[in-house]
DNA sequence: CCTGGTAGTTCGCCTCGCGAATTATATGGG
DNA sequence: CCCATATAATTCGCGAGGCGAACTACCAGG
């Protein structure tokens, strides 16, 4: 089980590598932008999100910014505080990439049945609930019910 | 399912991460040492199963070399080639991290009964094979299906 | 106020990864 | 036999990425 795992996480990170790699971004370019899509984030919160120290975290804003996919905002209710959010260019640049992202990833199941994909999804699903995996890469809303908010 | 996918590869990629950070190694240099638990390897042949360039190649394992985990021999069938092997104390790391990072990949499908993680070792092991095997479906560039050069 | 915590940035240091150019060796055809 | 070409690695320069420590600026509670 535990070869497998690893195998297919070493398998995964390639295709969004690559997936990235073409849309002109680096995967963390591409995981910044993701988590992004849902809302913006102060650094903090992206820090802990992306698991990275802070001062990684400014680089890699800083280098996306400099891109133009990504903004920083001052936030009204705190001086110190800054609040990331994606330019139009960014948001459009990401819902491609995620979008072909997501068709690559499904692309890697296909020799699986509708029944085996959805078991699948169930037990990856309760692997990255019990261990409370930020939200790197959110679900479009299909029915799972895996509401969680912050 | 595209989505627990994604979010279980960063999970496993942060557990590999940390089990190697607490091995003194990087993810890099972990992923060599458990490639060359097998045999040792030409720089070549480490190329296409890392999927990394060879300059990059010569970098890792350089600065592999200089920790003390790994050597390297000159092939006696190719003067030009080199065969990069563990030493003792490359190899005895190379266990420890390996059994190591075992344990807690594992320890993420906790939640599972057997019959589950089963289960998921089975999709799982289809999908590593469907996509890792197919050297055969290839034919535009020079690129090879499983690691890819550019 | 001042004091302690919090939000981000800066700095220096390293690892990683790439492509292009280079060196050295193999090898096959003429 | 010799040269042309292919192959094995390395070197170089560049930029991205990651960290901890030190720093600045601001919030809050007393």
């Amino acid at each position: 089980m535990v070869a497998a795992l690893v195998r297919s996480t070493f398998l995964v990170n390639a295709v969004y590598a690559e997936s990235a790699r073409e849309h002109g971004l680096t995967p963390q370019q591409g995981q910044l932008l993701c988590v992004l899509m849902a809302q913006p984030y102060g650094m903090s919160e992206l820090g802990a999100m992306l698991g990275l120290a802070k001062s990684s975290l400014t680089g890699l804003v800083d280098r996306t910014e400099r891109n133009g996919l990504v903004r920083r905002e001052s936030d009204p209710r705190d001086t110190r505080a800054v609040r990331v959010a994606l330019t139009p260019q960014g948001g459009g640049l990401a819902g491609e990439f995620y979008a072909e992202t997501c068709r690559r990833v499904e692309r890697l199941s296909a020799g699986l049945d509708i029944a085996e994909q959805g078991a699948l999804a169930d037990l990856l699903g309760r692997i990255v609930l019990d261990n409370e995996v930020p939200v790197v890469f959110m679900e479009p809303e299909e029915g799972a019910p895996t509401a969680r908010r912050h």
